[in-house]
DNA sequence: TAGCTGTTGAAAACAATTCTCATTCTGATT
DNA sequence: AATCAGAATGAGAATTGTTTTCAACAGCTA
C-alpha cells in the first residue's frame, strides 16, 4: 500500500473516533511501518526521536482503538506493537521465550481456511461473538538455539 | 485423573527441579484443579484463604517452571492461570474482550491435526523450535453481548 | 488575531508483580 | 526425640511498565 493512501485510511479512522492525525501519530504510524515487524516501546524511543514517552503510550491507545494498530501482549516485560492486519496482511506470531522476541508469519490459505471453519463453529456452539483469532507460536528463535 | 496420580507426577515435576511440594502448593492445584477454568489471582486468593498474596504469586512461577501451571496473559489486568495440558487435555481459549473472561474449547481432532501439519513446516522453514502452540478466539461472551 | 479545543511533555501516580527479611516449617541425621 | 541446615512462608516494601495529571502549546475557526 501507497504511504499516501496508507495515511488516508488511517486518517479516516481516526477521524471516525474524533481523533486528530498528528504529528506525532505520524511519526508512530512511520516507525510501525519501517520496523514491519511487531516493536516495544523502548524500541520505538529508540529508533524515533523527539517522541515523548508519555504521548507514545497515549498515542498507541488511541491508534489502537481507531484499529490502526494492534497490542500483542506475551510473558516478555513490554507489550509490542504493529500495525493492524488490515494495512499489512493477516498472520500470526512466532514467540521466543527466550529472548521475547516476536516475529511475523503466515499459514498457506487452505491450513487458514481450515482453521477459520472450525473455528467459526466452535464460536457458534459457545454463543460467542468473534472479533479475531491469534494464533501463536511459542519456542526458541533459531538466534537463542 | 485421579487426585493421587494428579498430585505423584506433580511431586515428581517438583523434585525435578529441587523444588518441594509444600501444603501451600498444594492448595494452589487443589484450587485450580477445583475452578477448571483461567483464574486470575485474587480469584485464587478469594476462592481458597488461607494463602498469602506473595506467596501464591511465588509458587506459581516455580509450578510454572515445573510444567505444572499454565500462565495465560492478555490485555486484562491480571494475568489467568490453569493446571498444565499434561493434566487435562489439550485445548484453546475464548478470550471475552469486554469483562476479560477466558474460557476453555477445543478443536475437533482433524481440524487440530492439520493446524499442527502446517505448523510444523513453518517452525521448520524459520528455523523455530515448538514448544507449544497458543490459538485463542478474542471477541464478546454470551454474557457479555 | 483571538479564542476554543485537543495534544503534548515532564513528572507524579498507579497497580500488578517481585523482592526482602525475619520467622516458621521440613525433613534428614544423629 | 532433639538438632540443625536449608527451604518456604507472610507481611510489607520495592520495583517497574503503564496511566494519569496539569500546565504549556498547536491547530483550527471565526
Amino acid at each position: 500500500m501507497a504511504t499516501d493512501d496508507l495515511d488516508d485510511e488511517i486518517h479516516a479512522l481516526l477521524r471516525r473516533e474524533d481523533q486528530r492525525y498528528t504529528k506525532g501519530r505520524r511519526a508512530l504510524v512511520a516507525t510501525l511501518r519501517a520496523e514491519g515487524q511487531p516493536v516495544t516501546i523502548p524500541q520505538i524511543l529508540d529508533a524515533s526521536d523527539g517522541l515523548a514517552q508519555s504521548s507514545v503510550y497515549r498515542n498507541l491507545v488511541v491508534l489502537e482503538e481507531a484499529g490502526v494498530v494492534t497490542r500483542i501482549v506475551t510473558n516478555d516485560d513490554f507489550a509490542r506493537f504493529e500495525l493492524a492486519e488490515q494495512f499489512t496482511h493477516h498472520h500470526h506470531h512466532l514467540i521466543c521465550s527466550s529472548c521475547g522476541d516476536v516475529v511475523d508469519f503466515s499459514l498457506d490459505d487452505q491450513a487458514e481456511a481450515g482453521l477459520d471453519e472450525a473455528l467459526h463453529d466452535v464460536a457458534e456452539q459457545a454463543g460467542f461473538t468473534v472479533e479475531a483469532h491469534r494464533l501463536d507460536l511459542v519456542g526458541t528463535c533459531a538466534d537463542c538455539d
